[in-house]
DNA sequence: GACTCCTTTGTTAATAGCTAACATATTTGA
DNA sequence: TCAAATATGTTAGCTATTAACAAAGGAGTC
């Protein structure tokens, strides 16, 4: 009920930009004032609103007033995204060793994960900090040139440094997918290192929102065969899910 | 007056992102607080700013604080440090490769200093964030173990790494300092890279705010003679800036 | 210069909104 | 089913904001 309530006070929020706690009091008769100020301190936290005096306000009202315009890559598809993390995050076990990488996705899979004791490499410092938050997650961050573009990192010391590295799990996901290419990203370095994390890894998932598949990017990191598990959304396509049965990939 | 003023207001908003109207206040020793309010105001109606409680925020940090999480803590002593930051800011040459450590100083730093091209390589990762925002700054980042209390991170590995590589410049801080024990912090390993970054920086600017005065802690990683510059706050005592100038160090 | 009008700035009191702290209810998970 | 964790409600105290008025400049006119 709770997520459920913030989920709606942001949308109200994004449709009409602006709105005076005294709405949302009324659009919301069942629950505290004070409830409503903890949703929306909550929101500003996830940086989907800004509070002010007297109220909020939804981030894409205050993009919208400032007429610039915001990077898309962080709105596509995010609903599919946030299930998908969600789900993921199920996944992980205490104790654990696993790699996650420093796209989106596993963003928001950091955000969903439980505080377990567990130990988490990644070459996303945005994933990291998220990470930080966490008390019992030791966290380890690849080494590299920073891209500016997707916030991690990547270099030839850091494949060198997982090859000396054991992973009980490695979780990814990638920016393109198609049956015949595989899985695909932009960057040469980030395709090597993750070459380097399959090969030390014992499982593989794969998070894969519909929006990727069908998409080709320049740098093919792995195979169907190379996974185990393909966490995906709700309008993955049919024909595609046999494909990777046929190789005994759990679809989720 | 007004004018310029308030044009001065939204510039140092857009480089800090935001700013409580104490802080403002400082800023402005000559103007009343109600008419930096109407001036905030003002800014906001011209939809330059967004006014928050207690203060305001640029519509350019909203944009950036949409798309990360966003973490409020409230530091120490920070006004002095912006203050140090601000001038060891101005110390950076264009083309320069340097070294920049992970603490809140370092994060003002990061947060005022120049859009200009140079190289910079740092143990944090909130300092490499805030640096990915701008376009001609090359960031690396130096991999290890994330320590969550000041989101840095430290390996034997990135020491190794930092054997083979040299600085013009390093730039850092200190958690404590007396005269005896020279500059400390409070772990080992991040100690030992400090060291190693010593050894290969050609010249070393210490940052360090007189609330570190006077303080140990366990790991020593400097002495006087190691470095080359402090930048200091006005609170720093006379009787220690007479010990840093008979060691040839100049003090900011 | 003295006067008026207008803008900017400062001061104060009253109010609205916020936070913190504790109390209660509800959910989760073992 | 119980205990622990999470979510919600209630209150009191405090802080920031507003509003209203007073004072101080600036500009133009006689």
């Amino acid at each position: 009920m709770k997520r459920e309530r913030i989920e709606e006070i942001a949308e109200i929020l994004d449709k009409r930009g602006k709105m005076s706690l005294d709405q949302l009091e009324k659009e919301f008769p069942s629950v505290s004032q004070m409830t409503l100020r903890r949703d929306l301190y909550q929101l500003e936290e996830d940086g989907r609103i800004i509070r002010i005096r007297g109220g909020a306000m939804s981030v894409k009202e205050v993009q919208k007033v400032s007429g610039e315009a915001y990077t898309k890559k962080t709105t596509i598809n995010t609903d599919a995204k946030i299930v998908i993390a969600q789900k993921a995050s199920s996944l992980i076990d205490e104790g654990i060793s696993m790699f996650l990488d420093g796209g989106t996705t596993a963003m928001y899979l950091s955000k969903e994960m439980p505080d377990i004791a567990c130990n988490v490499f990644t070459n996303g410092i945005a994933v990291a900090m998220e990470l930080a938050q966490k008390k019992n997650v030791q966290i380890t961050v690849v080494g590299g040139q920073l891209m500016k573009d997707n916030l991690s990192t990547a270099s030839p010391a850091a494949r060198e440094y997982f090859a000396a590295t054991n992973f009980e799990l490695a979780i990814v996901s990638a920016t393109a997918f198609t049956p015949e290419n595989g899985f695909s990203c932009n960057s040469q370095i980030e395709s090597d290192l993750l070459k380097q994390v399959f090969q030390k890894a014992r499982h593989v998932y794969m998070m894969l929102d519909s929006s990727k598949i069908g998409k080709i990017n320049p740098y093919t990191f792995a195979h169907i065969e190379d996974i185990d598990v393909l966490i995906t959304d709700d309008k993955f396509p049919k024909e595609y899910k046999t494909i990777f049965e046929d190789n005994n990939i759990v679809v989720m």
